[in-house]
DNA sequence: GGCCTCTTCCTTGGTTCGACGCATCTAAAG
DNA sequence: CTTTAGATGCGTCGAACCAAGGAAGAGGCC
C-alpha cells in the first residue's frame, strides 16, 4: 500500500537505522538484507525501491553515519583564526562524541572494524581518503597558523604535524573500539587532552 | 596420491602462505576456499586435511603472519634492563617491519582493513586482544623503568604511558595501511621517531 | 467537488548462484 | 595391509536480486 511522501522517507530513515544498527554490530557481509528489513519493520521490497543494492544501501548508511564527523570538520575550519582553540575544540569533540555519540561511534566501528576493504567498494574508500585527507590539511594549517601567531614551538613541517594529529586521534580511537575493555576512553579523554598539547608543544591546559 | 611427511607440511605452508596473501589482498568474506587451492596449486581436498574448517585457517594465518611482532615482543622484553633502547626499538623495528616485511605486513592489513570482528572469531578476538594488552603492558613497564633510571621525564602513570605508547604506534599503522598514498611511511620514519620521544619527554636522538 | 488515472511505495514468491563442508574415492608411504 | 595425503562431486543452504502484483495517495478532467 503506497504511504505518503513523508511516510516514504520515515521508512528511509527507518531502513538506513536498522542498517547501521547491524552493519556495526554484525558486519557487513553477515547482515542480511533479510534481516535489515525485519529490523526496520518492513519487507525487503523498501529497501530495493530506496535503494538500488547492497553495496549502495553500504554508502548511504556511512554517510549518514558520519555527518557529525562532517559537521566538525565545518566548524573547526571556520575556527581558523583561533588555531588552537580549533585543535583543542576537535580533539575534545571527536573524544567525546565517541564515548559519547552512538551515531558517531557506530561509523567509525563499521569502517575501522567491521567492513573487508576490497575493490569492490572503491567508491567508498575514495570518499573516506578524502575525508582523512581534509582532516590532515585541517590540522596541518591549524599547526601552521598557530607557529605563526608564536603559540605552537614545535620546529616540525606543519603538514608533518597535521598528520601526526591525526594518527593521534586514530591510534586511540581504533584501539579503543578494537578493545573496550582495555581502558575507560571517557576517564583518560583529560589524558590525552593532555598529552596531545605536550605534542604539539602547545601551552599547558589553562585552569578552570 | 600420498606425499611424504614433509611434502605434507610444505603443502599446509604453501596452503598457509596462499591464504595469507588472498585473505590480506580480497578479504576474508570474498576468499573462497576454492581459490585459496587454486592460489596454492592443489585443490580444497588438502585445506579440508589440514584445517578444521575456514575459520580454523583463518585463526592458523593470523598467527602464522604474526610472529615477527611475537619475536619482537618477547624481544624487547627481555631487553627490560635497558627500558629506553628496548622502547626505541620497538617503535623502530614495528615501523620498518611495516614498511619492509611483506608477512608483518599482512597481518596488520588483514586484521584492521581486512576482518570483520564479528562474535563468530570470538577466538580470535580474544587472542589479539591478550597480544594488545601485553604490550600496552610492556611498554607500561618499561616507562616506569625508564623513569626510575631517570631517563623518562613524564609525570603520567607508567600504565597510562604504555596505553599511550601503543595507541601511537597503531595509528601511524592504521592510517598508513588505510591510505598509503597519504604519505611516505619509510620517509617519516625518522619523524615518528623523533615525536616518541617528545612524547615521552625522552632524551633526543643521540647523533649517529 | 467527485471520478479516473497514473504514479509511487511496498509485499511476496521465485530464480539464480556460489560457498562451505562432507563423503567417497585414489594411491602411495610406512 | 593400514594409514595418511589429497582429489572430486554433490547436498544443502542462504544470499542477492528480480518480477509481478496490489493498494492507496496525488493530481487532472469534467
Amino acid at each position: 500500500m503506497r504511504r505518503t511522501k513523508e511516510e516514504a522517507e520515515k521508512t528511509r530513515q527507518t531502513v538506513l537505522e536498522a542498517a547501521l544498527t547491524l552493519f556495526s554490530r554484525d558486519g557487513y557481509s553477515l547482515t542480511t538484507l533479510s534481516r535489515i528489513a525485519k529490523e526496520a519493520g518492513c519487507s525487503r521490497g523498501p529497501i530495493y525501491w530506496h535503494f538500488q543494492n547492497k553495496d549502495d544501501l553500504y554508502e548511504a548508511v556511512l554517510a549518514y553515519s558520519q555527518e557529525p564527523l562532517e559537521a566538525l570538520v565545518d566548524e573547526c575550519q571556520s575556527m581558523a583564526d583561533q588555531p588552537v582553540a580549533a585543535m583543542e575544540h576537535f580533539l575534545e569533540q571527536w573524544l567525546s562524541l565517541l564515548a559519547n555519540d552512538r551515531r558517531y561511534r557506530q561509523s567509525f566501528e563499521i569502517l575501522l572494524n567491521k567492513t573487508e576493504l576490497t575493490d569492490a567498494m572503491s567508491r567508498t574508500l575514495k570518499r573516506e581518503r578524502e575525508l582523512t585527507r581534509s582532516i590532515v590539511a585541517l590540522f596541518g594549517e591549524l599547526s601552521g597558523k598557530a607557529r605563526e601567531q608564536g603559540d605552537l614551538k614545535s620546529d616540525e613541517q606543519p603538514e608533518d604535524l597535521g598528520l601526526l594529529c591525526y594518527t593521534f586521534l586514530m591510534g586511540i580511537t581504533q584501539t579503543w573500539l578494537f578493545a573496550p575493555g582495555l581502558f575507560s576512553l571517557e576517564q583518560q579523554i583529560p589524558f590525552f587532552q593532555r598529552q596531545f598539547r605536550h605534542l604539539l608543544s602547545l601551552p599547558p591546559e589553562p585552569a578552570g
